[in-house]
DNA sequence: CTGAAAGCGCTTACAG
DNA sequence: CTGAAAGCGCTTACAG
C-alpha cells in the first residue's frame, strides 16, 4: 500500500539471464535455443525451452531489434480511416503481415500533408522495416517522401506521389473504361463526372481517364468536389439543373457516389429512378446504395506491395540510388453490377 | 551494381556519437540537450541543437525505449475493422495520443478470440506501454486478458471482457430507453429486437437492455444473428412473416440494422414505409439508411480511456493486485434521430 | 554544468 | 556444440 514508483518495483518479466542462471547455461545458448538461429544440443535444448517455458520468459523485442537493426514492424499512413476503402486495405495488409509475425503501425493523416509528413517521420523514427503510405496529395506529399528516401523501404499505396518509391494500385482506367461502358449500354447517351479533386491521385486520375474514355461532348461534363459524402450530396441537390437531361453520373469514388445519389434522392425524388450513378472501391456504400462501383482487388494489393519489399534486390550503389527504376504497379479490377 | 548486403552498406543514420564528435562535447551532454532532461549551458546547447539539426540527426527510439523501458506506442486490439464504428475510434483515439507523440500499433482480431490472443501477446511483446482492446468475445476472451494481468496496462474499450481491467464504453440501458421511447412515441405499440448476440458485449447488453426497457410482450420478442449487414439482411426478408404487424425494430447495431433495413425493402417493398429501424453506434450505415441511431461519444471515450492511463495512481502491491477495483465507465450517449 | 562509465536485454562474431 | 565478450544507441546515476 505504500508508494512503489514502478522503477522499484519488481522486475516482472524474465530475460535470457534469468533463464541461463536457472538452466545453468550461458546466455548465449538460451539465445541460440530459443531462436534457433544455431544448432544446440538438442536434450539441452529442450530442457531450455522447458524451463523458458516454465518461466514464461518471452524475447524483449525492443532489445532484439536494437541488436538485430529489425523492428519485425512496418508502418501504414492513410489519408482517411473513415473512408471505408481504408479499413479493407488496412485488414488485408495486416493479415499478410500478421503470418509474417510483423506488426502493424498505424497512422492516419486525415488529408493534411502537414500532418502526414509528421506521422511519416514519426514511423521512421520508430524504426519501421518498411513504410506503406497512401499519399493524401498528389503533389504535395512528395517531398515529404523525397526527403525520406535515404530509407529505402516506402511503399505507395493506392495513391501515388513520387516516382522515387515503388507503387502498387489499381488500373482506374479500365475501371472508368467498364463504368463508361456500362453506364452506355444502359441506354445513357449522355454522361458526367463529379468528383474531379486534384489533390489526390485516384480521383485525379479517374477524371483523367473518364476525359479520355467518354465521348467528345461528354468527356467534358466535369465537377470538382472533395471526396466527402457531404460534398457529393451538395452537388446531387444541384444536378438537375446544372446538366438537365443527363442522367449517367460516373462519380470518382463511392463517397462522392453515395452523397450524389442521396442529394438527388432528397431534392429531386421523382428524378431518382432515372439517374444511374456509379461508384469506385465497391465499399459498403456502394452496397448501401445499391449503385454499381468497381472493385479493388486488395487482397492482391496488399500482397504485391509486401512482395515487392521482400523480392527487392539488395543491390544498390549505398547512396540512396536504387538500380533501377521503382516499379509501377497497377493491378486489374472488377465493375460489380447492381441495380 | 555488386551486391551489398545490408549490413555491409555504409551506416544511414547518425548517432548520438557522431554529433558529440562532430560538437566536441560528450555523448551525455548532447544527449541532454536534446532532450532537455536536464540543464546544460544554453549557448553549448544551441551549438549543440545546430549540428543535430544539420547532421540530421534523430535519436533512435528503440534504443531510447530499451533504456528507459518506455516505447511510446500503445496497441490497439479491435475485432472488426470493417464496422465502421471502429475506424472512427481509432481515429479519435490516435488523434489524441498523437498531441502526446504516442504511436498506434493496431490489430485486428477479426472477432476470432485465437487471433485476439496471438494479437495481444504479439503486442505486449513489443512492449507497448499500454494496451486498448475492445475484446472480441464476452466470455473467450477473458482468459486471454486475465493472463496478461501481470502487465498492469490494459484499458477495455467498447467492449468488457474482465473485471479485472478498467472499462470505458457508452450506457448501452440509458441509449436503447431512447430508442424505445422513440419508437414508442411514432406510435409502434408492437416492438421487437433483433441483433441479440451473447458472444459480444454490447449487443448482449443491448438486447439485456431491451428485455428490460420494452413492455411485458415487446420485451419477450427477440431475435438472434451475427452482427453483420448479411444476417440483417435475411433476418428482414422474413420479419413480416416472424412478427406480423411489428413494424417498432429495434437492433442491436448499424450492421444489422442496415441489413433488416434492406431485406424489407428488397422482399417487402410495399411494406417498408411502414417500419421504423433503429440502428445503434450512429456509422455512416445509419447514415445512408437514414435511421435513427444512438451516437456514442467517440472523443470521450478515447479521452477517458486515455486518461485512466495518465491517472493510474503508481501505487500497488507490486504483485499485479491493484490497489482498487478498476473503473467502470459508461459515457452518456445521444439520440440522432432520422426520418 | 559536464564527462566517463554503466547498463537496458538481447544477438552474434570470435575462440575454443 | 558452448561460453565469454562485444556491442546495438541510447539515458542516467555517479563523480567532479
Amino acid at each position: 500500500m505504500t508508494y512503489m514508483p514502478n522503477a522499484a518495483r519488481p522486475r516482472q518479466r524474465a530475460t535470457v539471464r534469468d533463464v541461463a542462471e536457472r538452466a545453468e547455461v550461458s546466455v548465449s545458448t538460451v539465445s541460440r535455443a530459443l531462436s534457433g538461429a544455431r544448432v544446440v544440443n538438442p536434450e539441452l535444448k529442450a530442457r531450455i525451452i522447458a524451463i523458458s517455458n516454465e518461466m514464461g520468459y518471452k524475447p524483449n523485442q525492443i532489445a532484439a531489434s536494437l541488436r538485430r537493426n529489425t523492428t519485425e514492424t512496418v508502418g501504414f499512413v492513410v489519408p482517411d480511416i473513415t473512408n471505408p476503402f481504408f479499413p479493407s486495405l488496412i485488414e488485408a495488409l495486416e493479415t499478410h503481415l500478421r503470418e509474417q509475425g510483423v506488426a502493424l503501425l498505424l497512422a492516419n493523416s486525415n488529408n493534411d500533408p502537414a500532418l502526414e509528413s509528421l506521422a511519416i517521420n514519426s514511423l521512421l523514427h520508430r524504426n519501421v522495416d518498411a513504410l506503406f503510405v497512401s499519399p493524401s496529395h498528389r503533389e504535395r506529399s512528395r517531398e515529404t517522401l523525397e526527403s525520406a528516401v535515404n530509407f529505402g523501404r516506402i511503399i505507395q499505396v493506392d495513391r501515388f506521389a513520387s516516382p522515387d518509391f515503388p507503387y502498387v494500385g489499381v488500373d482506374q482506367r479500365a475501371g472508368i473504361q467498364m463504368l463508361v461502358d456500362h453506364l452506355t449500354q444502359l441506354g445513357h447517351g449522355e454522361l458526367g463526372f463529379v468528383g474531379a479533386n486534384d489533390s489526390e491521385w485516384p480521383t485525379h486520375n479517374r477524371e483523367q481517364a473518364y476525359r479520355a474514355v467518354a465521348g467528345t461532348v461528354s468527356g467534358q461534363r466535369v465537377l470538382s468536389c472533395e471526396s466527402t459524402i457531404a460534398a457529393g450530396r451538395a452537388i446531387g441537390t444541384d444536378l438537375p439543373r446544372i446538366w438537365p437531361g443527363v442522367f449517367g453520373i460516373v462519380c470518382a469514388n463511392d463517397l462522392v457516389a453515395f452523397g450524389v445519389q442521396r442529394g438527388i434522392a432528397e431534392a429531386h425524388p421523382e428524378l431518382a429512378t432515372r439517374f444511374t450513378i456509379t461508384g469506385f472501391d465497391n465499399t459498403v456504400l456502394s452496397e448501401a446504395g445499391s449503385f454499381t462501383s468497381v472493385q479493388q482487388p486488395i487482397n492482391d494489393v496488399a500482397r504485391e506491395a509486401i512482395s515487392i519489399l521482400t523480392s527487392a534486390t539488395p543491390e544498390g550503389t549505398g547512396d540512396g540510388i536504387p538500380a533501377d527504376t521503382p516499379p509501377f504497379i497497377e493491378l486489374a479490377a472488377e465493375l460489380i453490377i447492381r441495380s
